[in-house]
DNA sequence: GCCGTTTTCGGCCCGACTGTTTTCAGTCG
């Protein structure tokens, strides 16, 4: 099996490295073209390598063909080995940073020997930097920030990215004899947007199970550091509600329990003096009479306060969703076409979906004409004759332009089902500047939903400066939508303004945005989001059924 | 490094932005 987010990666590292050397751009450009041939087509490498057809795709030369038949073959690609031994590991780091460039890049470490991050950290403390041609106050700033970020994403890994491997770690933990019962804790079962690691507790028959799991742990190979805990079995779900909640839930919890009869001892727990063993923590719950809190809302103790007054809402779950709203095809930077998109989203049990390809302005993305956007719309309306009981939306993501602008003229915009409104470009506004700008947006009579509504980046981008709160207000006078983005990077609307959104009354959609047919499934990780963010089916506009659903869509 | 052809070398996407300039180079999407 070949790995092609990997090859992608290398592809794209290739580039930077070849920048950084100093090489001719249009060479770096090859080699990122590639990466991105490789990630929006549909072309399957290992047949291809041996079917010898790798020549036919347009993109891949001699070079190239010849590279990526040797990591299909080996898993490992020499070239780049010898490229990473070439440039330094520092010089590759500070280009990592947002505004620098591989020009400014080897300006920093050939000519004014900062060769890693912490001196380029430290020249921009000591005021250095504004002495070197090309940069200044304000670009100082903007890299101590970018350092900052960095640092505070150091050794942090997302959730999404680490179900796999939690999964099946837990599940040979509780393959081993004398494991009673077994549960991953902590941020990942609270789901939390990033973790530092994986917090594992377990409950064993005898120590002598210890050393058996130890050794399954040497065999552990991730960067993921693990952080194991044991317990007799009686007291496993005790802990497992406590290693579970956030420290404040916790601790009201704790005050709660024992002052309704429930003690800790070391052999188990006590009720009204008499010991129990705990099945679940529904169990838990029920002894305290107090409604239960699901894991994901065990975040403060609004919570608690509720499950007193038994007054926690039946969130949301998967179940809910009825159809799938914002993903892209080949027409823009999407890998399969509409109907690939569509039969998959069916096949998942979606009786509708929300083609939004990108807007004109998205060159970058492959961006749709207004000629294209007409043939777009021809082939959806020839696809939904072929389909029973499944609806195709004539959707799009336009980019909201730097005044606030929609992407189109009216009478185009008049001829989408479903507008998205996304800002994709000119990150660096002020606050108030780029405030303004998306309210715009929400005023525009066409837009429907405002799509990833700060721009951030998990772990690599921080939101654009804007206020969100505000912005939530102003979906709320204009009566739009929000979206929960659930591409696993961005969790954009984040739970905390979730949370706020409910309380204006904003409705929101749970998009995945996908870009492939294989990443409709993210959608999951955003009823998630909701959930932490206290949402309820019919806060959420594709939880409707596709009538209802367009139905609403056009009343606002 | 790729492509295409005016066949073996020249052009490759480019506009917006920005911090630094005082006309522009580097970065970004």
């Amino acid at each position: 099996m070949v790995r092609e987010d990997e090859l992608i990666k290398i592809l794209k590292n290739i580039a930077k490295l070849l920048e950084l050397k100093g090489e001719n751009p249009f060479k770096a450009r090859a080699y990122l073209n590639a990466a991105d041939i490789i990630k929006r087509s549909n072309i399957n490498l290992e047949d291809a390598v041996k079917g010898g057809k790798l020549s036919e795709i347009k993109g891949f030369g001699e070079a190239l063909q010849k590279k990526i038949t040797e990591y299909v073959e080996t898993g490992k690609l020499n070239y780049y080995e010898k490229l990473k031994e070439e440039v330094p590991q520092g010089l590759f780091e500070i280009s990592s940073i947002a505004n620098i460039g591989p020009g400014k890049a080897r300006k920093l470490y050939y000519e004014n020997e900062i060769t890693s991050l912490d001196q380029l950290e430290k020249a921009c403390e000591q005021d250095k930097l504004k002495n070197i041609k090309g940069f200044g106050t304000k670009l100082q700033e903007l890299i101590l920030l970018s350092i900052q970020h960095k640092k505070a994403s150091k050794g942090r890994f997302l959730q999404e990215k680490t179900t796999i491997e939690a999964e099946k770690l837990l599940k040979e933990i509780k393959l081993i004899s004398g494991v009673q019962r077994a549960e991953i804790t902590g941020d990942y079962r609270r789901f939390s947007e990033t973790l530092k690691n994986f917090q594992i507790l377990i409950s064993i028959k005898d120590e002598s199970v210890r050393n058996k799991i130890k050794a399954l742990i040497k065999k552990y190979d991730s960067e993921i550091p693990l952080d194991l805990e044991f317990t007799n079995d009686d007291k496993f779900i005790w802990y497992l509600h406590q290693t579970t909640s956030s420290k404040n839930f916790n601790e009201e919890f704790e005050k709660l329990a024992f002052s309704r009869g429930l003690s800790l001892k070391t052999d188990s727990i006590y009720f009204n003096n008499k010991k129990i063993n705990l099945k679940s923590e529904e169990e838990l719950y029920e002894i305290l009479k107090i409604q239960y809190v699901p894991p994901e809302i065990r975040e403060d103790i609004r919570a608690l306060e509720k499950a007193k007054e038994f007054k926690i809402p039946k969130l949301i779950s998967k179940e809910d969703l009825k159809g799938v709203v914002h993903v892209h095809s080949n027409w823009s930077d999407g890998k399969n076409s509409i109907f690939e998109m569509a039969n998959k989203a069916k096949e998942l049990g979606f009786s509708y979906i929300v083609i939004s390809d990108h807007s004109q302005s998205a060159a970058y993305a492959g961006g749709l004409s207004i000629d294209s956007v007409q043939k777009q719309h021809k082939e959806i309306e020839e696809l939904n004759k072929e389909f029973d009981d499944f609806k195709i939306f004539k959707g799009i993501e336009s980019d909201i332009l730097t005044d606030g602008a929609l992407d189109y003229p009216e009478e185009v915009l008049k001829s989408f089902d479903v507008v998205i409104a996304s800002v994709h470009s000119s990150f660096n506004m002020s606050k108030s500047e780029m405030t303004q700008r998306i309210i715009y947006a929400l005023m525009s009579p066409f837009t429907h939903i405002l799509g990833h509504p700060t721009g951030r980046l998990l772990l690599a981008r921080p939101p654009y400066e804007v206020d969100i709160k505000e912005i939530i207000r102003a979906a709320a006078d204009y009566g739009k939508v929000i979206e929960i983005n659930c591409n696993p990077y961005r969790l954009d609307l984040s739970w905390e303004n979730v949370i706020y959104a409910k309380e204006k009354g904003v409705k929101l959609s749970i998009n995945p945005d996908s870009h492939n047919s294989g990443t409709i499934t993210d959608i999951f990780l955003g009823v998630k989001v909701a959930r932490k963010g206290w949402l309820e089916a019919n806060d959420v506009i594709n939880c409707l059924g596709s009538d209802d659903f367009f139905k609403y869509i056009k009343s606002l």
